[in-house]
RNA sequence: GCCGGCUUAGCUCAGCUGGUAGAGCACCUGAUUUGUAAUCAGGGGGUCGGGGGUUCGAAUCCCUCAGCCGGCACCA
């Protein structure tokens, strides 16, 4: 016998071996209807295993959110008994369940193309109206690959040898069709609905390997209700809105040429965008403690060859060519840790100068793969918001933590409500004692937790110099990014010659954390731009407001407002143009202006003016001086704001 | 870098099976002086991404290079 206990606390006895369909039956012919899939003790089941052990045990009906990820495995088998049954010859490979829906893996020589997706989808729906029973077998493995070899299905064949030993081989028939698959799944391929759409093609390689050959990847969606797969569709629509490439051309940010790949073009507005940001960090470092420096944009290859990046990345970095009058290399440099241990070795330093914190807005240079550049978010030339701390071992901790706080905290004044950490340990292969990395790790987590946030660990991930915190922040639409990160330098210091003098008048060499908060400047402000998806804080926003005439009546009311506005450092702009008030108004909505002051005879004869937020119908009238200085205030950034206010 | 797709006016896009390029918006000019999301009329603008080939003839077919887009791989 076994004892199931169901979700309203009853407990009963059951024969072993019974299936959960049976006992479903047993309670009622329309629950077992219903019901697509079980859970016994949380952990999904086919509602045909036999339950051999007590269990809690709950029904999953389709409309339970437990099934979805059933309803998106179960599409991807319907996705590939389709396209076997329209290209005979295809090879199945893997097809797992992925956010938001689902993709699966084909070999074929003929790629397929989005041309292909309507008789996909059709096929798939034929299959789904058959609604025949998805059944389980369990198959011996040297049967298992002798079924697939015959039916050439090697790629199959591997992954029956990838599975271990102890695990047995199951196989999932839906009518004719069958594969290899863990499961579970629902009862039936009906159960699957029309909730789903075929998305994209894509290579990817097998098994993530670039050595290994490519396949043809198939993305779909699936969602259990018709609704939700609309909902979803209108999702991506918001999100391709507030694109970065998209608003960068529609609010005359930045642009991109042929003749300068990963390259920003940075426009006029823009431009005060990415020095907003640049301004913010030079004043919270400089609060922090650090210094400002810059160092060369070419170096000796020679360098780069003593600090071992030379031979690590090469093919990643731009180098100048040999000329007949100057036989040395230089290279562009690709970051800035050599050149600050190039200051620090500058002059002797003692015990009493650490820590030194030293900073710079270095232009980095990176021969990244064509095909991973991506706007702002992957470029070849970008400006990292770098620094680098020489200390000593006992000060990892303190300054460590001190980084963390530091990063935190200017996070939180760009509104990201979840950073998630990833904290990461020792490699494989690495440099440096054991003790000294038992340090460097303790020190690390101690800053870490010290933090109260959530974070990750990753396992064997960190540098083979030294551990590292990497900070992943997720924006207003759900996507996560990886800005941030700390890592303890146990080698580079060493290896480019830096000591200081300690207070026994011993040469040692310093530990060195590297430190950088956006990354990359470039691809924090792509980041804000689709966080605020355009709609920027006033502190940000490259043009504040703009001064909008009804008639020309009011054109020198206006002038004179634009020029008091620009005498408090306010970025203003004047539209007297000849049109009507509902044209400006349309305008400037459309690119994002967060403020319109709107000045007609009205206005102008008793110096007013009629305020209106982006995003908003009211209007709000006050005098011209109340409103400037209105605007003042609310264009301070967030630390100025703060220091106001704490003074 | 790999797989697939795309590249036509400043932008978004149309141009069927080859016969020599079009729309809307934007821009310019004129009229209109307007009260909170598009005033009307007129006008200019393209060696159809670069190079090569097939053809009497190429935006259209083929080859090649580049860039971009979607993934994969990569990301000090």
């Amino acid at each position: 016998m076994v004892a199931l206990t169901f979700p309203d606390g009853a407990r009963r006895d059951y024969p072993q071996g019974i299936t959960g369909l049976e006992v479903a039956k047993g309670i009622s012919p329309s629950l077992a209807k219903r019901t697509v899939a079980m859970a016994l003790d949380g952990v999904l089941a086919d509602l045909a295993d036999r339950i051999e052990r007590d269990a809690r045990i709950e029904f999953v009906a389709r409309e339970d959110p437990r099934a979805l990820e059933l309803i998106r495995h179960d599409a991807a088998h319907v996705m590939a008994e389709a396209v076997q049954a329209l290209w005979p010859g295809t090879q199945v490979t893997i097809g797992p369940v992925i956010e938001n829906g689902f993709y699966y893996d084909f070999f074929r020589n003929e790629p397929f193309t989005p041309e292909d997706f309507p008789a996909i989808e059709k096929k798939m729906r034929e299959i789904i109206a058959r609604d025949r029973p998805f059944t389980k077998e369990a198959w011996s493995r040297e049967e298992a690959k002798r079924v697939f070899r015959d039916r050439g299905e090697l790629f199959k064949v591997e992954l029956v040898d990838a599975i271990p030993e102890d695990q047995e081989i199951k196989i999932y028939r839906q009518g004719e069709w069958f594969d290899l698959c863990r499961g579970p799944h629902m009862t039936s391929t009906g159960k699957v609905g029309d909730a789903f759409k075929l998305m994209k093609v894509a290579g990817a390689y097998w098994r993530g390997d670039s050595r290994n050959p490519m396949l043809t990847r198939i993305y779909a969606t699936a969602w259990a209700k018709p609704a939700e797969l609309d909902a979803y569709l209108k999702q991506l629509e918001e999100a391709e809105k507030r694109d970065h490439r998209r608003l960068g051309r529609e609010m005359d940010l930045f642009h991109f040429q042929e003749e300068a790949p990963g390259s920003v073009f940075w426009h006029a507005k823009g431009w005060t965008l990415f020095q907003a940001l640049e301004s913010y960090i030079r004043r919270r470092q400089t609060a922090a403690g650090y210094v400002e420096v810059n160092s060369p944009q070419l170096m000796d290859s020679e360098l780069w060859v003593t600090s071992g990046h030379m031979e690590k990345y090469h093919d990643m970095m731009f180098l100048t060519e040999q000329r007949e009058e100057e036989e040395r290399r230089y290279v562009v440099k690709p970051m800035n840790c050599p050149g600050h241990v190039q200051i620090f070795k500058n002059g002797l330093k003692s015990y009493r100068d650490l820590p030194l914190k030293v900073a710079e807005f270095g232009k980095v240079h990176r021969f990244e793969p064509s095909g991973a550049l991506h706007g702002l978010m992957r470029v070849r030339a970008f400006t990292q918001d770098d620094a680098h701390a020489f200390i000593t071992e006992e000060q990892i901790a303190r300054e460590c933590l001190a980084m963390n706080d530091l990063i935190l905290s200017i996070y939180e004044d760009f509104g990201f409500p979840d950073v998630v950490i990833k904290f990461s340990d020792r490699p494989e292969k690495r440099i440096g004692s054991d003790e000294v990395w038992d340090k460097a790790e303790a020190a690390l987590m101690s800053a870490l937790q010290a933090s109260g946030r959530p974070w990750t660990l990753n396992k064997g991930e960190g540098a083979f110099y030294g551990p590292k915190l990497e900070y992943v922040l997720r924006d207003a639409i759900g996507r996560d990014w990886q800005c941030g990160t700390v890592q303890v330098d146990l080698n580079l210091p060493g290896r480019l010659g830096a000591f200081y003098i300690d207070e026994h008048s011993n040469k040692v060499t310093p530990v060195m954390l590297h430190r950088a908060m956006f990354g990359s400047l470039e691809r924090f402000t792509g980041i804000l731009i689709e966080h605020y998806a355009g709609h920027f804080p006033l502190w940000l926003a490259p043009l504040q407001a703009v001064v909008a005439t009804i008639t020309s009546d009011a054109d020198d009311y206006a002038r004179e407002a634009l020029a008091a506005a620009q005498r408090l450092g306010l970025r203003v702009e004047a539209d007297l143009r000849n049109e009507k008030i509902n044209y400006k108004v349309r305008e400037h909505s459309l690119a994002k202006v967060p403020l319109l002051l709107v000045v007609g005879k009205k206005e102008a004869a008793e110096r007013t003016v009629s305020i209106r937020r982006l995003g908003s119908q009211q209007q709000q009238s006050m005098t011209l001086d109340a409103a400037l200085a209105l605007l003042a205030g609310e264009s301070v950034a967030p630390d100025v704001k703060r220091l106001a206010q704490a003074a």
